[in-house]
DNA sequence: CATTCCTTTGT
DNA sequence: CAAAGGAAT
């Protein structure tokens, strides 16, 4: 029995779920790799991503050839591409791990389809979360929308079953043996200016871990993990950051609940992606102001720990945690600009841009979305600096101009916008 | 059904 | 100590 197995958001060999499934119950196994001219059509032709991405690929197939085996590469749309590449090595199964996006679920249940009528199967496994869809939910059986009572079940419910890795290294003779093939180059992506860029270092990063509940919440330490990278492309394991996060720091575990959390509310409320959460919350009537809007962008709307984020988020494709909370509560709440015209820019700018968090994180600030932070919660952008970068250690690193006469006015007055955006919620939510 | 609770807070 | 309102049990 000869399989495809298809790599996405799992750009690894080691403790990889769907690869270790391909190979125990195959002959051979052929591993692959698409470039989605769906996705890549939409970036920007200097996304740092593709970059990313690319190396990533380049780094998986030496450890394919170092068993002998290759990686084979692939532009072009996968709905259209599986049969043919599953025709091609004249594989009768196509395994992958499962992605839980919008996007991604359409395009598999079109392949899904596809391959059924060539009498294919197409095999997905759970690999890029603990739990997924229905594994924790309520006691009605439908899905928790609130994250305590979530984390609670998922801490009852985790053991060493869901948090082992995948001996994959045991069944590496079963890769389909190949000659190495061309990688496709940036340029042939269409993605030819893309400059070298050194990413987060890959090192496993324990003692981030170990401070992380101290630390975390003080930008100028750049103490977090800088995991989210990895784990967006499944260059590291969910499954082994569990198990240090357990043994080592119960607020980092919390993340990586939220993070399964999100998984889960876009798997069961797809519309969420798009629409408010809470549907009462699109008739909010935001401001049209592109003034404010491009202020915020650039990091120049004269609150400095905004500002200071902004400027991280153009200038390295990442953006710390607290500040991220920061600059979104002052888009949606002080500016009064549309949350997803917010998701949209992090979209295009974060290196770690991962549709399910991202979008719950906007929500959460705006106030519209599950277990939101209530709307009559406005972040005061000024106490948040003194509380997390009291000596303007993180500001002044991002803003060089910080105390010259160069630096901006505020574009807003804090009271007025306080009191403008309870007014105007209170609106939408009475009607 | 009533009670408790709700990521990261503000004044 | 305050601010709605709804989810969870």
């Amino acid at each position: 029995m000869k399989s495809i197995f298809w790599h996405r958001r799992d750009l690894r060999i080691n403790d990889n779920a769907g690869l270790f499934k391909a190979l125990k119950n195959s002959s051979f196994v052929q591993p692959i790799f698409i470039f989605d001219e769906t996705i890549l059509s939409k970036l920007k032709k200097s996304d740092q991503r593709i970059l990313f991405i690319h190396q990533e690929i380049e780094n998986l197939k030496k450890q394919y050839q170092q068993n002998g085996a290759d990686l084979k590469i692939y532009f072009g749309n996968p709905i259209d591409l599986i049969p043919e590449i599953a025709h091609e090595f004249n594989a009768q199964v196509v395994y992958t791990n499962r992605d839980y996006e919008p996007y991604a679920s359409e395009r598999d249940t079109q392949i899904h389809t596809h391959l059924s009528e060539l009498n294919i199967e197409f095999i997905g496994t759970k690999d890029h979360v603990i739990f997924e869809k229905h594994e924790i939910t309520k006691s009605d059986g439908l899905p928790y929308t609130v994250f305590t009572p979530y984390s609670r079940k998922w801490k009852e419910k985790i053991n060493t079953y869901y948090s082992k890795s995948y001996q994959v290294e045991k069944y590496l003779d079963k890769l389909q043996k190949s000659e190495s093939s061309e990688i496709i180059s940036l340029e042939n992506l269409g993605f030819d200016s893309l400059q070298k860029n050194s990413f987060p270092f890959k090192k496993f990063p324990l003692e981030q871990i170990q401070s992380y509940s101290e630390k975390r919440d003080f930008p100028s330490l750049d103490a977090t993990t800088h995991l989210s990278l990895h784990l967006r492309f499944g260059t590291i394991s969910i499954r082994e950051l569990v198990r240090a996060a357990k043994e080592n720091n119960e607020t980092f575990l919390n993340e990586l609940i939220w993070r399964d959390f999100y998984q889960m509310i876009i798997f069961h409320f797809p519309h969420s992606a798009k629409d408010a959460f809470k549907k009462q919350y699109d008739r909010i009537e935001w401001e049209h102001n592109d003034l404010h809007f491009n202020a915020w962008c650039e990091g120049k709307t004269g609150y400095p720990l905004v500002d200071a984020g902004m400027r991280e988020l153009n200038h390295t494709g990442f953006m710390h945690n607290r500040v991220r909370m920061v600059v979104a509560s002052f888009l949606t709440k002080h500016l009064l600009l549309d949350w997803r015209m917010g998701e949209v820019y992090f979209a295009e700018k974060l290196l770690d841009y991962e549709l399910a968090s991202n979008v719950g994180g906007w929500q959460w600030a705006a106030g519209c979305g599950c277990d939101a932070a209530p709307y009559f919660r406005v972040f005061n952008p000024t106490s948040q600096q003194e509380k997390f970068d009291k000596q303007f250690e993180y500001i002044k690193k991002w803003i060089p101009e910080f105390e010259t006469s160069d630096y901006p006015e505020p574009i807003i007055d804090h009271k007025f916008a306080r009191e403008r955006v309870l007014e105007r919620y209170k609106q939408a939510l009475n009607n």
